[in-house]
DNA sequence: TCTGGGGTCCTAGGACCC
DNA sequence: TCTGGGGTCCTAGGACCC
């Protein structure tokens, strides 16, 4: 790369799908369009939060996350749908695919958004038209509205897609921070939430242009190393580049529900961190990781909210070893009050080839043997559904009877599945 | 009628080791 | 007799984002 390369501008895009759970629903149903509408979860089962709201919602004051009774209060008219993550997960791929049509350049950040590093694409148009085509493209083939953001990085084109909604294109040059980013309030920086606001606040600091203008070693020592980026991102700068590795690489793997009612019921409790588990090792086994660490989340009715966590000897991957672990953190953390939430999270994750390094070989061959089952366990489940073979996963507290009724009904089956090259389908989503 | 579920990153304290 | 100072690992909590 010769000097002049390594000081040319980069052009980032971020691309921001407008209301996209209500934009996907109204893509999918036309009597949807033009309507105030909110995906919201089931208010009985206590789920009952707007998630998403479409812009005609937004216009009478509905706005996530607002509980879905208040909503309805200032919407009478408003229209609820449960979400339906699979649409979402299918209409984000094809999304996806459109940027990747453009360049393999794409980071995607979350479910509807993401950035591309367009600096090298040959396309024979401007930023600007390239930005047009692309927003074109998704409204013509995907019938979703989106906003996108060019500027010469990452935070400036996040805050540059905010800027005009639904259906913007805006240009956030280097030279136009002061004017346009600048004015705008502490909070609405990406990165400042409610807290760091507050206390910006009452440090005197109000808007992105005092936090440009404060002293970094102030707001250093008084936020950390934060201080020093929120410093840089209110001046225009951020040195992270575009990585489209970064998807693949996962920290933690978690699940978690809010219960229909508080619950003590110790049976009731343990049933549902046995679930937990179960679909936390399916997923983490869908990637082929391990995890050297699980976390036991616990909400009480009073909110209060507490971790614990434990790593493991070596790591594991397969529901009884998982649900082995958390139950364990939850007779000795659980205080026998009444429980709003459980959660169960796999952290520390390994790539498989690296998790049985350091194990001896009897514990290998048992780890493989549990794992090959759970595999099979996965494939009929997907074949077959939920149910048949759950009901021997999760009634025995015995866990080598559990084994062995695993076994039973798995390796049966097995041969008819190999023979079928289930084993060798490659996984969607 | 309070307040979902999926994550990442940072901080801070204690244990432990040299 | 009055006791340093790093460095790393582990754990818990909290801020923030979509």
């Amino acid at each position: 790369m010769d000097a002049d390369a390594k000081h040319k501008g980069k052009i980032i895009f971020h691309i921001d799908m407008n209301s996209f759970y209500a934009s996907v629903e109204a893509a999918h149903d036309p009597t949807l369009r033009g309507k105030p509408l909110a995906i919201a979860g089931n208010a009985e089962a206590r789920k009952g939060i707007v998630v998403t709201a479409s812009y005609e919602a937004r216009a009478k004051g509905v706005k996530p996350p607002m509980p879905l009774w208040e909503a309805q209060k200032c919407c009478p008219d408003l229209l609820v749908r449960e979400p339906d993550f699979d649409r979402y997960r299918a209409a984000s791929k094809s999304m996806f695919q459109l940027l990747y049509d453009i360049t393999p350049l794409v980071e995607p950040v979350s479910i509807d958004e993401g950035y591309m590093d367009v600096t090298d694409v040959q396309s024979g148009m401007t930023p600007l038209q390239l930005a047009v085509h692309i927003q074109n493209r998704i409204k013509k083939e995907l019938n979703l509205p989106c906003s996108i953001g060019i500027a010469p990085n990452k935070f400036l084109a996040k805050m540059a897609s905010d800027m005009k909604k639904p259906m913007g294109i805006t240009v956030l040059r280097k030279r136009e921070v002061q004017q346009k980013l600048w004015p705008l309030s502490a909070i609405e920086m990406h990165g400042v939430g409610k807290k760091t606001a507050e206390k910006l606040k009452r440090l005197g600091i109000f808007t992105i242009e005092d936090i440009a203008k404060a002293d970094p070693v102030f707001l250093q020592a008084k936020f950390g190393i934060s201080g020093i980026r929120m410093h840089e991102r209110a001046s225009g700068i951020d040195h992270r580049p575009v990585d489209p590795e970064s998807v693949a690489e996962f920290k933690s793997v978690g699940n978690s529900v809010t219960l229909p009612k508080d619950e003590n019921n110790s049976a009731e409790l343990k049933k549902v961190i046995m679930n937990l588990s179960d679909s936390v090792g399916r997923r983490i086994r869908k990637k082929t990781v391990y995890a050297g660490n699980i976390q036991l989340t616990i909400r009480y009715a009073d909110w209060k909210t507490i971790t614990r966590s434990s790593k493991l000897p070596h790591p594991i991957s397969t529901h009884t070893d998982i649900f082995a672990a958390a139950w364990k953190l939850w007779e000795k953390y659980w205080n026998g009050e009444p429980v709003r939430l459980i959660g169960v999270t796999a952290m520390d994750l390994v790539e498989k080839g690296h998790a049985h390094k350091q194990l001896d070989l009897f514990t290998y061959e048992k780890d493989e043997k549990e794992e090959r089952l759970s595999t099979v366990i996965d494939s009929l489940r997907n074949k077959f559904g939920e149910g048949s073979l759950l009901k021997g996963i999760q009634m025995g507290d015995d866990r080598s009877a559990q084994l062995r009724d695993r076994k039973k009904r798995g390796t049966s089956l097995e041969k008819d599945f190999l023979r079928e090259g289930i084993f060798n389908q490659s996984d969607s989503e």
